[in-house]
DNA sequence: TGTAATTTTGTAATCATTTCAATTTTGAAA
DNA sequence: TTTCAAAATTGAAATGATTACAAAATTACA
């Protein structure tokens, strides 16, 4: 995305569009490779010097809420951050750690069956297992 | 289950039943309540007094890998354990932080759509969203 | 019984995340 | 343009879950 495109995609989710929002929105445009807190903050300190890494876990904290990206949860040690929202799941090889997006027909993704009680915002779909570089390594 | 059950249920899964283990695997099959760490530790040592938080951590990281316990991501604090192996699904309420289960179908489990290079062992479906009790405190 | 392998334990370290108060920036009103 | 309050950012310190590791205890078996 473009800042133009960045600034009205952030508009559309009512954010209000400052420098550092607008740059880990297109941060997360550009690297939909699933980066963690860290990552985006090592990639973007050397272009912004002054950015904080409270800023960056506020801004994914807000951008989440807002429902502008999704919070992946696949891996126990860290929150893993998607700036694509549209329907897929996620594989994670338990050997090596990477993790793979996973195109989902929109009939695959099951109906929610806990009743009357629940009312579900958001759903996660995760496949764990191990990727054939790592069986072939064995 | 009873000691019995338990220990065939660890030896069906190639754990050797230590007393230790057997606490916590029993400790599990009567408390499907998704428990953390820290809950099954506080629960368990009042009785075994010697009980060592890291054996809590390492039973369950066995458990886990042997696939004798469900581990769930679904709470971005702590891992959550589950004695419940069969296939169903979670909830999060994103207000009060409670997990219920979820039944589902055999039929509603999404197939993976992965292609050939990935190998998955597991899948894991959360649903996210709030409870009756925190839309009703609103 | 002796001995090696396995398991458990407790302490210390690690590291992601949160808290919080101070500073800076923004935006609207005068 | 200046002023001022609200919002956002920052950095340091605290928190808290998890891991590393080495010593002690237990187990299994020759």
């Amino acid at each position: 995305m473009n800042i133009q495109e960045v600034h009205h995609h952030l508009k559309e989710h009512d954010i209000k569009p400052s420098v550092q929002r607008v740059a880990i929105m297109q941060y997360l445009s550009e690297h939909l490779t699933h980066p963690t807190i860290d990552q985006i903050y090592h990639d973007l300190v050397p272009d912004m010097p002054t950015l904080s890494k409270t800023t960056v876990y506020n801004t994914l904290k807000l951008f989440y809420d807002k429902k502008a990206v999704l919070a992946l949860f696949i891996d126990e040690k860290n929150v893993r951050y998607d700036g694509d929202t549209s329907n897929h799941a996620h594989f994670k090889c338990k050997k090596c750690g990477a993790i793979y997006d996973v195109p989902l027909e929109a009939a695959d993704i099951p109906s929610f069956g806990g009743g009357s009680d629940l009312y579900p915002e958001e759903t996660q779909i995760y496949f764990l297992g191990t990727c054939k570089k790592c069986i072939q390594n064995q």
